[in-house]
DNA sequence: CTATCATATCGACATATCTCGATTTATTGT
DNA sequence: ACAATAAATCGAGATATGTCGATATGATAG
């Protein structure tokens, strides 16, 4: 767990956005269209979409909040998936409240 | 409570260590000269000596940390104090807690 | 096997952050 | 009043981040 690395990605509105966004992908996002349900997360098109920002900027952000190990990426067929690592937010959340 | 500029003033790995040595300043810095104790917390020469970064840079650090109200900043002659604002932090650590 | 679509990567430019030395400001001791 | 000291502010150059459009990659459908 980089805790500085995490930071990092957490000092930007967008990507704190996205985080949220996806501790409820059923409320926040629209129905998938080639997977049955969340489980995976949700694809990047949904995430740029809601963004507004271009495709290749959020990729990237996706890129970075994956290597900091806060997402878990899955691919299905052409799409990928992104959702929260519940486990690796509350390690962060847990070094936070015991080391800061 | 700005959380996204707390975390942009957290995101650098000098600005955590001065956080975390303000934790116990008996421990971390020498006795201070000019006050009896560290109830106000530890003087910019302090804190710059032990980065060993330059004096402008610390100064602005601490400036940086006050606006994003974590450090209380005590001026007492030349001296300027600076110690933890022990409530914001722990606002900051409950609003992660509960919205990250 | 080719066209198409979703995503990732690349290259570039604009803006922000890091960091310094120099200068200014505030305070104190002579 | 003046010199000395601590801290803050200023100006600048180097590095990092934000953001885009263009291109590459990988998967699928025909």
């Amino acid at each position: 767990m980089d805790f500085l690395e995490i930071n990092k990605v957490l000092s930007n509105k967008v990507r704190i956005d996205i985080l949220q966004w996806l501790k409820n992908p059923e409320k926040n996002f629209p129905p998938q269209i080639n997977v049955p349900d969340f489980r995976d997360g949700v694809c990047v098109c949904h995430i740029q979409n809601k963004t507004g920002l271009s495709q290749s900027t959020i990729s990237h952000y996706l890129t970075l909040m994956h290597k900091a190990s806060i997402l878990i990426a899955t691919r299905h067929g052409k799409w990928t998936y992104y959702k929260r690592n519940e486990e690796e937010i509350s390690n962060y959340i847990n070094f936070l409240k015991n080391n800061l």
